[in-house]
DNA sequence: TCTGGGGTCCTAGGACCC
DNA sequence: TCTGGGGTCCTAGGACCC
């Protein structure tokens, strides 16, 4: 039996449950404090009911926050990691969930030993109850013989009272369940394949467990053939093991839009330091280096410039002072001027783990020195925190 | 005035190998 | 007229996720 749990709302919840007399009021959780640039990231409960949405950028509803009293919060990402790790730990202490794994911050997966549906339920309800005792965030649980499923179950969990944020979707009531969700519901199914979907008829998430292979196979990738298995009740979806990311980002848009070099590269030297000290946290290394610049989309009376630009390190590396010199030359080859930028990135990838990479032919000894001031750095950082000691450039 | 940020995986096509 | 055949690896872009 495979259990799927997602924490309801999740950064405003967070903030409910870290910040006092917020509980039963209209919060949302922007990437700004409201001033600015942002977008609504997560709603309350409360939030939801006065109609407010996902998305929605802060200027156009301005004035409805003010009048309805919510409350904007500002996303804080290290405090949402650090519930969701205590989260994970809670339950993996409480061990009725086997095989638990993280998926996203605010989702977790695990299997469960028993079949029988009244077992599960009450199973599954005592990890919920857990984390809501011990981390004081609502969650909704789902229980099938897949993990698509699962989240299918999930899904019913949250939207009928009458689960009690715990369901469990058994072989004889699968049939009924997909037939009542929409087949963009389904996870995997995004807005492209939906409509690719949709065309050829396909618009409950039964009517795709019910198509034939061929047609699905025709519609929708391999990726789209596992989850079609799984809507069937076949596992066919793996979860890979995401011990050390793949690639690490920073990226940002700019309240007031940049026209000079030295705008542009101070923004993209800050997001390269803080892309190397996630590196060393994880213990890796990177090999290549993408910085990129857009201009404002939204503006079609301005001219437009978008570029990116990568280049292979000639060794990994997680050393700041030595990725600050690299994404400053690689600025100068992108950098025009005379446009006005709204947004800028890097991105590190090529990741490898510290310990027993390839070294080239001309590396000679690690600058032993260096890695010291960076294990130093990111030390003060950790116990003062973060930007308490920063590169100067 | 003001429109987010951070990820993974798959695939087609090009470059390269013998 | 006729222009080999069988591979691997890498990358960019597009799909998806939260």
């Amino acid at each position: 039996m495979y259990v799927h749990i997602d924490c309801n709302s999740y950064f405003a919840s967070c903030e409910i449950a870290t910040r006092p007399g917020l509980e039963g009021k209209p919060v949302v959780v922007a990437n700004d404090d409201g001033n600015g640039t942002g977008v609504i990231l997560a709603l309350s409960a409360e939030a939801k009911a006065l109609g407010l949405k996902r998305g929605i950028p802060l200027f156009k509803v301005r004035d409805k926050l003010k009048a309805d009293g919510v409350v904007v919060c500002k996303a804080d990402h290290y405090k949402y990691r650090s519930i969701s790790e205590n989260i994970m730990q809670c339950v993996l202490e409480q061990g009725i969930v086997q095989d638990f794994v993280q998926y996203s911050v605010d989702e977790f997966f695990g299997t469960l030993p028993v079949e029988e549906p009244a077992e599960v339920r009450r199973y599954v309800t005592m990890v919920k109850d857990l984390i809501w005792e011990q981390n004081h965030i609502p969650v909704g649980c789902g229980c099938s013989q897949t993990y698509t499923l699962a989240k299918v179950a999930t899904h019913f969990a949250k939207h009928y009272r009458g689960y009690r944020g715990v369901c469990v979707l058994t072989p004889d009531k699968r049939e009924r369940a997909l037939s009542l969700l929409k087949v963009g519901d389904v996870w995997g199914v995004g807005r492209q394949n939906r409509r690719h979907l949709e065309g050829a008829g396909i618009v409950t998430a039964l009517d795709l467990a019910n198509a034939g292979q061929e047609m699905v196979s025709r519609l929708l990738n391999t990726a789209g053939m596992r989850t079609w298995n799984e809507l069937r009740g076949i596992p066919a979806v793996t979860l890979s093991n995401h011990e050390r990311q793949k690639s690490i980002s920073h990226s940002h848009s700019f309240p007031v839009m940049i026209t000079d070099r030295e705008g542009l590269a101070s923004e993209l030297r800050s997001f390269v330091s803080r892309c190397a000290t996630t590196l060393r946290r994880q213990g890796s290394l990177c090999s290549m280096v993408t910085v990129f610049v857009n201009t404002n989309r939204y503006r079609d009376d301005l001219p437009q410039y978008n570029n990116g630009v990568s280049v292979r390190l000639a060794k990994p590396t997680a050393d700041t002072t030595e990725l600050l010199h690299t994404v400053g030359n690689m600025l100068d080859q992108i950098y025009r001027k005379g446009y006005q930028y709204k947004r800028a990135g890097v991105i590190l990838g090529g990741i490898v783990s510290d310990e027993g990479h390839q070294l080239d032919l001309f590396t000679v000894e690690a600058d032993e020195r260096r890695r010291r001031l960076m294990e130093v750095a990111d030390g003060i950082n950790r116990r003062f925190g973060r930007n308490s000691v920063a590169f100067g450039i």
